[in-house]
DNA sequence: AGAATAGTGTCTCTAAGACACTATAGT
DNA sequence: ACTATAGTGTCTTAGAGACACTATTCT
């Protein structure tokens, strides 16, 4: 179907446009650079024309028979094998000419994925030496900045960043990249590696327990070289208006 | 294309989606009912099966050279004659059954348009009276609890409006329901109908003039039986982070 | 003068941030 | 005892809302 390439501007304008579903994913990973943990997004290298090689969105079709919404997650599956704890809509792109071959609309969904379910891919450096592997992982503030993605895929990326940082201000998004059971300070690590700044703890703690989507639990985290803190778990349904299911 | 009926669900299952631009459009109106301005919106009656003289968002398909947005500004010049003042993507709208014969992905625009730019137009009830007539405005808030609307429209405006009322909040989107010069009443107003309850003038005022993006004018607005108040002018620039044309 | 809205002043309450201080684990 | 983080208290400041008061036009 898209395999055939198409020569010129008239034939190309006779077929209607094809739809396809990518998805933008987020994970919290530790940085080297910095010691903290920062936020990373694997990306596919592209097997095939146009951008063969250039590392690009996960994407497919949309199955005939799959809500869009089930679609990005079958997809996300199938091609980096990661299940979201969240999935939303983020924008439909349509642009005429983004892509170079036959017409292309992306609906395009933005994930995220627990850390400890995601660490088994390489990272850019690690894939390249390794033969070319399909997936690899990076660092989403460099991804924003890069020049060499495949299509208008630098763009989805620094917009669905913009879209993450403004969510995690409001919704109750953060719980997501984390497990069952947390301490306030962890909640805190996300916050702070998705704005990319520090908060002040006592401030941070305090603005969490008005919030009323998280309830203390009788546990407490021992094994540090400090008081132990006490464990939280999230009590809150989904944030999203449409789409109630965001995935659990 | 779409005039053919399929009779089983394996046929159905073989065709590609087809993709479809529709929007939502938003007006000021004089409510007769509260004396007020408030909300209203322009529908267009189906003239084929699915949903035969229902009430339908006008929408249509996607040009094969233009963007989205473009697609959108278009569809609702061709069906309505308005131009509108503001447009935005809402979302993608891709639920298997949404539309009762093949499978249809609509991608959602909203818009806002001026009063004065839509006012040759009727409302329902005149509309049935007037013999059948395309295009009908409805009160926004009495679409969004009615059931009888075409496919899965009525949640869209739901959903639409929801988004209008955010976005009022924060974004500088009043000001595109107003003319080139306007007074902070006048202002008041449009925040008042589109939240649908009244705001301390004085307190509305000051907010008004903290936000940097009007700017006041010489000139005074005589002619009530008041003092005359200043008229504003907008300095600000688009909102939304894409699509930074969002029409002038 | 009176009606009506424009526009200002000011008080209160709340929330955010800065930051000092106390608590409790590990070593 | 010392260190590191958990967790509390409190001061300051900025903004939101309530509302009294003054200004200016029209009738």
């Amino acid at each position: 179907m898209s395999r055939i390439p198409f020569s010129n501007v008239a034939e190309r304008r006779e077929l209607p446009p094809a739809l396809a579903i990518s998805t933008v994913i987020f994970s919290l990973r530790d940085d080297p650079r910095t010691g903290r943990k920062s936020l990373w997004m694997p990306l596919v290298r592209r097997t095939r024309e146009p951008f063969r090689n250039q590392w690009a969105l996960p994407g497919g079709p949309l199955g005939p028979r799959d809500s869009l919404i089930d679609a990005a997650a079958a997809n996300l599956r199938d091609t980096t094998g990661l299940i979201p704890r969240y999935l939303e809509q983020l924008y439909a792109f349509g642009h005429p000419d983004r892509s170079p071959t036959r017409r292309v609309v992306s609906i395009v969904y933005w994930a995220l994925v627990r850390e400890d379910d995601a660490h088994d891919t390489d990272t850019e450096a690690t894939s390249v030496l390794r033969d070319d592997p399909h997936v690899a992982w990076f660092r989403a503030d460099d991804l924003a900045a890069r020049q060499d993605l495949a299509f208008d895929h630098q763009e989805i990326i620094e917009y669905a960043l913009w879209r993450l940082r403004n969510k995690v201000e409001y919704g109750s998004i953060a719980y997501r990249l984390l497990g069952e059971r947390f301490t306030l300070a962890q909640v805190r690590e996300v916050y702070e590696a998705v704005l990319d700044k520090e908060l002040d703890p006592a401030n941070f703690r305090r603005a969490l327990r008005s919030a009323t989507d998280i309830a203390e639990t009788d546990e407490f985290l021992s094994g540090g070289k400090h008081r132990p803190p006490r464990l939280y778990r999230y009590t809150g349904s989904p944030t999203h208006r449409l789409e109630s299911e965001n995935i659990a």
